[in-house]
RNA sequence: GGAGGGGUGGCCGAGUGGUUGAAGGCGCACGCCUGGAAAGUGUGUAGACGGUGAUGAAUCGUCUCGCGGGUUCGAAUCCCGCCCCCUCCGCCA
């Protein structure tokens, strides 16, 4: 959510920023809004500043035993205008933040400009795709052929985009999930969280997947949203929170489960377990000073992007555009893993700034050392990685002919120290 | 689910109708002490919002003692509703 104060003194760079992600100018209401809200204000704040010194002295009037009537009169007057202009402000003051809250980020200056995905801008490319003497095949393909990947039964069970994973391939999954946390905690100093799956309204809406995004959310009949990502529950781990700046930057990491509704990609990845309703993700979130978080968004990405080369998988970074960012990001960065049987990189990531949109809704801040005041923090939030998507790439890119898959390398003491997966006997 | 207890400042913890935005402690900041540090000691230390103003100097005002409403001239203190936490019982992975 933006900072009304800001919008006020940054009238033209609101709206500009606004154009940036194709949205018309709103500055014009909210501004508007703005004055009537704040004169309703100060209406409502002088009459009960009249009211507080009425009520010392009648008060003081009483105890002398003075006649109160006139007083008590000129009281109550103030007190039909407290609650008159009352009313108005809190009605002006919501309209506001109605506009406030479906309004998105604001792109970085760096971010590239553009209509949707066809505007990102590919900024590097690491590891080369393998070659292959024979047509690779998809991840779905390899998957049933070693008797390891399940639609059907998956389907009967819960119906389309879920899958069922046995033996080795549900190991790998495992393994994939350690391997991942292991590397993150023990190398780059994120601590590690298991955190709730269900959360209550005020968690979705402080990462800001509420109010708009509601449809793309699993909920339940008592009111709980499963979790489409633990950015849900790791980031409003700060939220109300006044914090110590020893405290930042805060590095967290969890492995969990994610539920996606995916009510607008009808027809989308329909085949294989690219797009799901339920997939294992290892999720990486910093709280920071508002001055460390572009590095930080550097630093989370070159953590993402650690996981994709200890497993020897060919990936190019990203950067999005305007048009393809999400809701709360002022930047996202994206990694695209290799995927031979598709013949083409995949999403297998994305590490976005924030900065203080998410901490303004839920109110996390910190107390600069020695300053006085409160700012709020800035928020990042990146897949480190999405693990049914990694699983994907590794069947894609270490099959070999016979049907087998090698496991990198990096992987065997999670493994039993297999080499490779077999297809089920 | 049943019964009971409780939610106060960055943290702990007093406070049951009137200068209590709130005692005390911890923490923190600055100073004294010290060769330096610890200990000791002194002082200071909430946030949000609005007004004025050179826009975060200063100053005035309002709000905030879980949230929302009510009683009252006046509420952290009384009443109602809701949320959350804890204890015991029941149930249970």
């Amino acid at each position: 959510m933006h900072d009304l104060r800001w919008i006020r003194d940054h009238a033209a760079e609101f709206d500009r920023g606004l154009a940036r992600r194709g949205l018309p100018p709103a500055v014009d209401r909210i501004l508007t809004l703005d004055r009537a809200w704040r004169a309703a204000e100060t209406r409502v704040q002088e009459a009960q500043a009249r009211r507080n010194r009425l009520a010392r002295e009648i008060g003081a009037a009483k105890k002398r035993g003075d006649p109160v009537e006139l007083l008590l009169r000129q009281s109550n007057e103030d007190k039909d205008t407290e609650t008159s202009a009352g009313a108005e402000a809190t009605r002006l003051r919501s309209e506001i933040d109605d506009i406030l809250t479906g309004l998105p980020n604001l792109p970085a200056a760096e971010v590239p400009d553009g209509p949707d995905e066809t505007a990102n801008r590919v900024l590097y490319h690491h590891g080369e795709p393998p070659r292959f003497d024979f047509t690779p095949l998809s991840h779905e393909a390899i998957g049933e052929r070693l008797g390891m990947m399940d639609f059907a039964r998956a389907g009967k069970l819960s119906g389309s985009r879920f899958v069922l994973l046995r033996g080795a391939l549900a190991r790998l999954e495992r393994a994939l999930g350690q391997f991942m946390l292991d590397l993150h905690t023990t190398e780059f100093g994120y601590s590690e969280v298991s955190p709730p799956l269900l959360v209550r309204d005020e968690a979705v809406f402080g990462t800001g997947q509420l109010p708009k995004f509601a449809e793309d959310l699993f909920r339940t009949t008592d009111g709980y949203w499963l979790v489409p990502t633990a950015e849900v529950p790791l980031t409003n781990l700060v939220a109300g929170e006044l914090l110590d700046e020893s405290a930042l930057p805060l590095r967290l990491t969890a492995w969990t489960p994610c539920f996606r509704s995916e009510a607008g990609a009808a027809g989308k990845d329909t085949r294989g377990m690219i797009r799901q309703h339920q997939f294992e993700k290892v999720e990486l979130v910093s709280i920071t000073r508002p001055e460390d978080s572009a590095a930080e968004h550097e630093r989370m990405t070159a953590c993402a992007q650690e996981v994709l080369k200890r497993l020897g998988l060919a990936y190019r970074v990203v950067v999005l555009s305007t048009g393809d960012m999400g809701f709360a990001a002022q930047k996202t960065y994206d990694i695209e893993v290799w995927l031979p049987g598709q013949g083409t990189y995949r999403e297998i990531s994305s590490c976005s700034n924030c900065g203080a949109f998410q901490a303004q809704r839920m109110k996390a801040r910190y107390r600069p050392a020695g300053g006085k005041g409160t700012l709020p923090v800035h928020t990042l939030n990146g897949s480190g990685l999405a693990i049914g998507r990694t699983l994907i790439a590794i069947l894609e890119n270490f099959q070999r002919h016979n049907g087998t898959v090698v496991i990198p390398a990096v992987l065997r003491s999670y493994m039993g120290e297999q080499e490779a997966i077999e297809p089920a006997g």
